[in-house]
DNA sequence: TTTTTTCATATCGAAAACCGTAAACGATAG
DNA sequence: CTATCGTTTACGGTTTTCGATATGAAAAAA
């Protein structure tokens, strides 16, 4: 018995695989730079990342997000009613935005290198 | 006994982490993309990146290298003699064509999203 | 020749990150 | 009270990262 399939298998393992290797970086920056405009919530997010596209699990996005306030990149404001699992928003403090600036050198130099390349060499 | 530091160790850890969370992946697309422009030795590239300022340390590329081959983004070519070390050459696979076309959308996407464009304003 | 250096890849073990699922918790609706 | 919703946290198994070290052949030095 066989089932119809949109997409096959290899490209669903595929997507998963490239997402692991490449694009949770540039999910990261996505989170940096939403901070950078407002507050962000993990759930939002979350859903946000969906709506682009990208199945990412709770299991990622919040470890990801409490890596980055501890180390610096957000600081984070907990609802005061609500308990212990209250929503928290964050919000991108001045080392979330170094990292920014070094990341967005860096990807502006990687598409530059891929696409543009304008008077080469 | 101080030493002069052009970089404080915060900068350095900060780095490290950079690195760890971001970047990496922007290494991976550099890996493929100089696949697709010629055979890539493992050795020559683990330079190539520090050229360009990052330190990826052996561990870390090889196996990166030999993952990307499992997942056929690359096949690569080993020098007949030299015996079981011997040169490897990399090239890009038609599915490492897709992987970059992939990588690539998402790369445009966040620079036009992070408006990184130099000369406007 | 034998020894040492150089080039290049592979491997090891511990720490960290990833990821799906499930649990926890307060608020709200029925 | 029970069910459900929004949200975060916790749990475990697997995979990745990373520095250090080992391996192996060729080139250089002795």
């Amino acid at each position: 018995m066989k089932k119809i399939k949109i997409q096959s298998n290899d490209d669903s393992a595929l997507n998963k695989t490239i997402n692991r290797e490449i694009l949770l970086g540039f999910w990261k920056i996505h989170i940096l730079h939403h901070a950078a405009q407002g507050p962000v919530v993990g759930n939002w997010m979350l859903q946000e990342l969906r709506n682009h596209g990208y199945d990412v699990s709770p299991g990622t996005l919040y470890p990801i997000l409490n890596r980055m306030e501890e180390n610096g990149w957000l600081y984070s404001k907990q609802d005061k009613s609500g308990g212990p699992k209250a929503r928290k928003s964050y919000f991108l403090t001045p080392k979330g935005e170094q990292v920014m600036d070094i990341a967005g050198t860096q990807l502006k130099e990687l598409y530059h290198e891929l696409d543009l390349r304008d008077g080469d060499g």
